[in-house]
DNA sequence: TAAAAATACTCCATAGGTATTTTAT
DNA sequence: ATAAAATACCTATGGAGTATTTTTA
């Protein structure tokens, strides 16, 4: 069988055209030298040099072999440094799931860091709800997932990332829309579109405790699975919403937005990745979830 | 030291994700595999495998290395064939000097059926006088020559490989071009064109000897080293030439050739090459030759 | 408890060293 | 006569085997 070290040996013996001084440039005695080499030659059933004239000659298959060779430890390196980038995360991909209204808040922005610190890893997205969520991380198909409730999942880590505040977002033509802030009590007797719980109870549950408290049930006219579509059905005046501050970013003709009175409760965005993962990528994810958090406090204040 | 036998272990191990299957699958026992890959591991500083929950899995780097081992064991393979190729003189190169004259004759059907039978060897041309072959055998600046005279060097193998009558070069409007066949006598006293001595000096003694055998002493009023050359200045009425009969394939207007009457003297082609040569490539050109030459003389009987 | 990988050790194949011979200039 | 490669022989590293322990589901 053909050894890398026969291959190195043989490289030193054709630049050098020299058994003697090629085993001094490898270290080494001139004998063994020649062994791997005539073993070599015998394994590929091929002369390689030409021993004659009291100087050594590549051979036409010498040659021949020379470049591939040289190609051959390229392509060695080349594998090393692969697999050594891919340990730092600096290539690979990376799996991520969302739920839709991540896509307005802290998604773009994390995208854009991540991007500009690890541009060769290549990053898919998946919009999933977050108890789809729960589930791509059990079966590894996301290796990050990003939702607004805390999900029970033994195998998955939790981390909050961004604390938002709620708003209302009324129809511009509006009763509600004239004043600059809204209680909450106001909100009574309201159509209100909603999430389905079943896609995420963790907004769901907060709205409809969040209105209890304020005495009084809201009476929910329609539910929507895409934070698009809600708001779609507040310009259409189907009725109102509860949405998370950076919804904000989701301007458009007919609808506006109002900050609650009072003391504003506030919304979560946690960042779910395997238990134990320790993949670079994920990492180096979770460091610059770790950095936009912290500055984002920072702009905060 | 990263070796082959690791990389091989290891896409084994990568393949199965079980370390005594893999193990199986290599004719060997599970321990040493095991520890292979460790020092693989060590040495790439990177893990290759998760070895978690009772099953094995490639981590990010792992997979990174996995697809760039496999193509090293394809550019090992590749180095391998191209050796073995060459050593059959499949490819490479082949580099050959010729007189001028022969290419008129011997030259492109040569290399037509060595083109058809080893079409990855690369053929390189080079026009060369006899004596510059001879030097350029000597320094390994060709590996074949082909010339028309008898080339004396320690250093070179001949073999004769065609064999022509000699025959005469008129102007069209000359008194010698009315008949069918010209007897040396009847040219002496015409004016001479010929290669000069330094160049060929086969056949231009072979001619001189011609004509004092007939009972003159030719007339030479220019010399020209190129074919076409000596051509033009048949045609420029300068003179007659006696060439070989394969001359006879550059046609030109203003130009007839005549054989020569009676016991017709014939000249040769002769192909050298480095005594002693091994090179696949250059035996099987001189297999093509020696096939080309029966041919040739099977098709003139 | 069972299955699989890691550890501990032993052995031997072979890479590499030293001394010498052969070969070619 | 000399320089360089090949040959012969010896040593020792390290790869592979057997037996055993550790680990996890």
């Amino acid at each position: 069988m053909i050894t890398l070290r026969q291959i190195r040996y043989f490289i030193a013996v054709a630049e050098e055209l020299h058994f003697s001084r090629a085993a001094e440039r490898l270290h080494m005695a001139q004998p063994p030298l020649s062994q791997q080499i005539r073993q070599l030659e015998q394994l590929l059933g091929v002369d390689l040099f030409q021993r004659t004239k009291r100087r050594v000659q590549l051979t036409a298959p010498g040659q021949a072999f020379l470049s591939e060779s040289r190609l051959l430890l390229n392509q060695l390196d080349q594998a090393v440094f692969k697999a050594q980038q891919a340990s730092l995360g600096e290539c690979g991909t990376l799996t991520i799931g969302f739920v839709s209204s991540a896509s307005y808040s802290i998604l773009p922005n994390l995208l854009k860091q991540f991007r500009r610190a690890y541009p060769d890893v290549n990053v898919i997205l998946r919009e999933l709800s977050a108890s789809q969520q729960s589930e791509a991380i059990d079966s590894r198909s996301i290796d990050i997932g990003i939702a607004r409730s805390v999900i029970d999942n033994i195998n998955a880590e939790l981390a909050t990332t961004l604390e938002e505040p709620l708003i209302v977002a009324v129809p511009s033509g509006h009763r509600l829309s004239a004043a600059k802030t809204v209680s909450l009590p106001t909100l009574a007797g309201e159509p209100f579109i909603l999430f389905p719980r079943s896609l995420s109870p963790g907004l769901y549950d907060q709205i409809i405790s969040l209105c209890r408290s304020a005495g009084f049930s809201p009476k929910v006219v329609q539910e929507a699975i895409q934070m698009q579509t809600i708001i779609g059905l507040v310009v259409a005046e189907f009725g109102v919403a509860i949405v998370p501050e950076s919804l904000q970013n989701l301007r458009r003709a007919g609808v506006v937005y109002r900050p609650l009175r009072g003391n504003t409760p506030r919304t979560k965005i946690v960042i779910l990745n395997c238990k134990g993962e320790k993949a670079a990528v994920v990492k180096n994810f979770l460091e610059i979830v770790e950095a936009v958090h912290t500055d984002g406090r920072m702009t905060c204040h």
